[in-house]
DNA sequence: CGATAGACATTTGTATACAATACCGTCAAG
DNA sequence: CTTGACGGTATTGTATACAAATGTCTATCG
């Protein structure tokens, strides 16, 4: 099991910075300076240069032609190749996964399916219970793959803005949607056909980006009519 | 006094450290320290930490339980895999490059794909030159994809046992061939054709894949003859 | 004899001070 | 005006000292 509360400095401060960009406090491109976050964090520059290593390995960080950090921005180009990329990988870790996954594991998601049902169908659906347990449902596929790389490569793609902005347009039948793709991956798993898994993941993260897609046109456009 | 020119001492130390894991000169499984390490690259411990950071992210160390540094040893699956990524993201890499390269990356190609040939056609093959080369031609072929995404994870799946491994084994035949997919390549970007980028890079990793695993299984055959 | 608590040694984690470097406004020369 | 050199200021980089934690060995008790 994970441990949360983690009493190491790095890792707090690691949580208060991708909370801090995440949240949207930071502009997308706004300059970051060490001492700024070390306040933020409420741990000296040590433990958040540690941090911004890591936060800069995901690219939400990212450091100018010398040194200077800046908060990350994202192209229209950078976000569609981030689910192709996904498409690709969570394809692969659910290829492995179907190959490895335990008894155990499969019962777990089938618990977790059932708390996505659940958050799906009390009215207003329950976007960010889904979206926690979306989380899970995920971890615990990457997990049965077995792959230290997949499991240092896939955070750097499911960043939780997009991830977000993806959910909460979601409309209730595109939610259900999702759900099913979740309980057709158990199915494949549980036949441990490592193709049919693939095919389901590779699907479901490819309409997630549609969703995601249309929507963010949609915003664009309210956007520019409000001007 | 160590360098006549003043490149960050983390830079150092991640060459240094990087070239102890790699060279052999540290086993797998190896505990490091990070004492150890400062003296080795001749930095103090807070550039160092940072180096580690790095290489941890390329899985060329890992931590254990808790914290404490450890040679990166590989399975057999982890190869396995890092060949099956290494096909999936270079093949994404060449498919994008396809579409975004311009004329000077090609003829920069070619100017390379002549001086891997001339590697190759001289007696005895000079294979130094050869991977020198086909390292330069991946990392344009990176560069021309446009993907910070990719171009941060592509070097945790090249690692350089692997590669002068495979290429160490090759045979002329089997240099020759590498070549003529070079030359292919370019083909395929000049006709500014993604598919067919994709599908002879490809190929070009998957054959590395088989002719690694063929003289890896060979290798360990003779080490069993000799005990 | 085996288990275990506790002291000691080793290693990692953090804060701070200071050094090196990059940025930016100012001013002088062309 | 533009340009380029200069210097002050902001920011990052490194070393060191010390704190926290982890591992290990031994002595003692059951």
């Amino acid at each position: 099991m994970e441990n949360a509360t983690s009493p190491r400095a790095s890792d707090i401060a690691y949580d208060k910075i991708r909370q801090f960009v995440l949240s949207g406090r930071a502009e997308p491109g706004q300059q970051l300076t060490e001492e700024q976050l070390a306040r933020i964090s409420g741990v000296s520059r040590t433990p958040v240069r540690e941090a911004v290593r890591r936060l800069e390995n995901e690219l939400l960080i990212v450091r100018s032609d010398s040194k200077r950090l800046f908060v990350a921005d994202w192209s229209a180009d950078d976000i569609d190749e981030m689910f192709v990329l996904r498409g690709m990988l969570e394809g692969h870790a659910a290829s492995r996964a179907a190959r490895n996954i335990s008894g155990r594991q499969i019962e777990e998601l089938g618990r977790i399916s059932d708390l996505l049902d659940a958050a799906v169908r009390c009215s207003p659906p329950d976007v960010s219970e889904f979206l926690a347990q979306n989380r899970r449902f995920h971890e615990i596929i990457l997990e049965a793959a077995c792959s230290p790389r997949l499991s240092a490569m896939l955070p750097m793609l499911v960043e939780q803005p997009v991830v977000r902005r993806t959910a909460t347009q979601y409309k209730t039948e595109e939610l259900l949607q999702s759900a099913r793709e979740h309980r057709e991956l158990i199915a494949a798993f549980t036949a441990r056909d490592s193709h049919w898994a693939r095919a389901v993941m590779t699907s479901h993260i490819r309409r997630a980006f549609h969703v995601f897609s249309s929507t963010a046109k949609r915003h664009k456009e309210q956007r520019q009519a409000n001007d």
